[in-house]
DNA sequence: ATCGTGACGAACG
DNA sequence: CCGTTCGCCACGA
């Protein structure tokens, strides 16, 4: 008997799925979740992974750095529709980009 | 099995 | 405050 072990992507997208409209959360928070404190990194990996339809189910705006920061280099197409998405859910930032995790963080 | 890579995190100066 | 450095984990070749 096997269980289908679901992989560490797997894991990743059904917290990111979890995470409810208008909170954000980061990669290590998310690694944690997942049971790896550690593999933040894996985390970035997996999101990054995602397919075109995963895109639409899976709410990867909603992760940032720990920062509160939106980590991509800045000029990126995804990074300006990640703050336009976010911002669109009703995310308030900062001045320098910076969300406030005492409002929007999840858990 | 080893190596390189990456949307990270924390620590250091 | 900033940039740098190291460590961590998972995946593909």
């Amino acid at each position: 008997m096997k269980e289908d072990k679901p992989n560490f992507y797997e894991i990743v997208y059904k917290i990111t799925k979890s995470i409810p409209k208008g909170k954000v959360t980061s990669y290590g928070r998310i690694a944690v979740l997942a049971g790896s404190p550690r593999a933040a990194r894996a985390v970035g990996y997996a999101l990054n992974a995602l397919k075109k339809d995963q895109l639409q189910e899976v709410p990867w705006q909603r992760v940032i750095n720990s920062q509160g920061r939106v980590s991509f280099k800045s000029d990126t197409t995804r990074a300006m529709l990640q703050r336009k998405l976010l911002e669109s859910e009703g995310i308030d930032f900062q001045e320098e980009g910076k969300i406030d995790w005492k409002t929007f963080g999840w858990p």
